[in-house]
RNA sequence: GCUCCGUUGGUCAAAUGGCUAAGACGCCACACUUUCUAUGUGGAAUUAAGGGUUCAAUUCCCUUACGGAGUACCA
């Protein structure tokens, strides 16, 4: 690759940034770090009514979040700025009158109402409309208007569009890196409006346009607009400008059922569909989001580049630089993929080993600090030493982890006909005083200590252990019991084993 | 409807003409832990269907079926 490298992401601020995108983001990210090259963030804004308040600053935040901050942007970097196409208006009409004057393009004056009428009619007879060569010279336009009548409506202020004139009988040959050639007759091309009425370049152009302008060599994007690929192909042609090379991505499906993920899948089987939580400013609705669900950012991606991706080798787990350093376009697959809740959780799992005690510490006190008051956070960290393999989420830890902090307030219903019997009374009973004799209370020394005991009197672990375990923790769950008690100390234990004592 | 794209276990997927079709998630069993997890070991489960090309097809070609996307003065 002799050309810098340099691509973009280009959401349009419509609301919060869908995971579908978020992975755009992220096979984009990754193909600009592997070729040294430039990522840049460009808000796509160009249709006014479907702007959402704050929706840009979250995607910002996500991009942020996952760890793949953008080098070129809005407010940042800004070489080739704006990065708003709603500040780029200027620049995109001279594109539009350009294509008019070589013929490539033309005014068209109908409204959205006959065009409406047009298509409900086609429908109804079991056909489509499509705005092109067939149909073109019936229309109200500047290919079918003499000059004079153009220049009458034009100079009245009549409303019009700039439309793209799609050739006739060609076939066009294309390529994508992903899918390899594609043939596309343009006879079933229909001539896309380029400039709206407004004012207002439509996706169309401003995305060829700003492309150029911003010098981007490869343009990565989801796979729903393979279908434009030929209309922006002939766009750059037309403009007498080289293209850049085009990858369309395979689209994420909903986890059961039929069709892309969507929101509803997320709210129904209870996972996020968005990186961060987001407050619709109309509705106050709240989305959920994976930071605030307790995933790790490095989970997320990881799960996301195994979406359509894969390296080719055995390994599955991948921090951002060994993606950053395995990545290639030409192992995305063609087919889309499922989402899998599952799989993200386990790779949250994962993560969650690789975090240290001292920083998960700092995650959960809030939570513990919420029931009870004053503990250190050190004494946390050890707590969660001994839990943290089995949870998935911080969010888990307070169940897995309530009896180091509190008393059993009741004991399990089945847990305690399981566990105390006739004989337990007693047993505990002394177990208080072979605990009393101890002198050095760590976990080693208590399991010699006790399990001596249970064997030089062939008492049986069971009739000791689970009425043990059931005292300290309140069910038949939880770590080694002697962790527990080292933990909790000498007089909390004790002081466990005298309340289940009182109850029998 | 039309156009384009796709189809390997339940899911993510490897292998690209050639040994018993990897691996992961999930599921099941066993082991460990005299608890619950986690972990370890093992197991069940796949080339959409039909036709062709070939000594040989998951791999190449065709048809069908199914899935997806697009078909807006939305992106």
């Amino acid at each position: 690759m002799t050309k810098n490298v340099r691509v973009r992401f280009a959401p349009s601020p419509t609301g919060p940034l869908h995971i579908g995108g978020v992975r755009t983001a992220l096979f984009n990210y990754l193909f600009a770090k592997k070729h040294k090259g430039t990522f840049v963030l460009r808000i796509e804004d160009t249709d006014q009514t479907r702007y959402v308040e704050g929706a840009e600053k979250y995607i910002v935040d996500a991009l942020n979040w996952c760890g793949m901050p953008f080098d070129e942007g809005p407010d940042k970097s800004e070489k080739h700025g704006p990065y708003r196409q709603s500040e780029r208006k200027h620049l995109y009409k001279q594109y539009a009158d350009e294509l008019i004057a070589s013929g490539n393009a033309y005014y068209a004056f109908d409204t959205a109402e006959t065009l409406d009428f047009h298509r409900k009619d086609h429908e109804a007879k079991g056909k489509t409309f499509i705005y092109n060569w067939h149909n073109r010279l019936k229309l109200s336009n500047s290919l079918s208007l003499s000059a004079e009548e153009v220049k009458a409506k034009l100079d009245a202020g009549e409303d019009y569009v700039i439309r793209f004139k799609s050739p006739q009988d060609e076939t066009l040959n294309l390529t994508d890196i992903i899918r390899g050639d594609i043939k596309i007759d343009t006879n079933i091309l229909d001539d896309k409006v380029l400039f709206k009425s407004d004012g207002m370049p439509t996706y169309h152009l401003a995305n060829i346009v700003d492309d150029h302008l911003m010098e981007i060599t490869h343009v990565i994007r989801g796979e729903e607009w393979l279908p434009s690929l030929a209309l922006h192909d002939q766009l750059y042609k037309a403009l007498g400008w080289d293209a850049p090379e085009f990858a369309h991505l395979p689209l994420i499906l909903k986890p059961t059922g039929k069709g892309k993920l969507s929101k509803r899948d997320g709210d129904k089987l209870g996972f996020p569909v968005f990186p961060l939580q987001w407050t619709d400013p109309k509705s106050n609705d709240i989305s959920r989001g994976y930071k605030e669900d307790g995933y790790f950012p490095e989970a997320m991606i990881n799960f996301l580049a195994f979406l359509g991706w894969n390296p080719g080798t055995e390994q599955e787990i991948f921090s951002l630089d060994e993606l950053i350093d395995a990545f290639d376009l030409n192992r995305v697959n063609k087919s889309g993929a499922r989402f899998d809740p599952d799989k993200t959780k386990w790779f949250n799992h994962h993560y969650m080993q690789e975090q240290s005690n001292n920083d998960l510490a700092e995650l959960f006190k809030p939570i513990v600090d919420e029931k009870l008051n004053g503990i250190d956070v050190n004494y946390i960290a050890l707590v969660i030493g001994l839990i943290k393999e089995r949870a998935t989420f911080v969010s888990d830890f307070w169940e897995l982890s309530h009896f180091f902090f509190l008393a059993p307030n009741s004991y399990d219903e089945k847990a305690s006909k399981k566990a105390f019997k006739e004989a337990t009374k007693e047993l505990m009973q002394e177990l208080v005083s072979i605990i009393n004799t101890i002198k050095d209370f760590s976990a080693e020394n208590l399991q010699t200590k006790i399990k001596g005991w249970i064997t030089d009197n062939e008492i049986g672990f069971g009739k000791v252990m689970m009425p043990l375990r059931l005292a300290l923790v309140g069910a038949l769950q939880g770590p080694d019991v002697f962790d527990i008690m080292y933990m909790i100390g000498e007089k909390e234990s004790i002081n466990r084993i005298e309340a289940a004592i009182a109850t029998l």
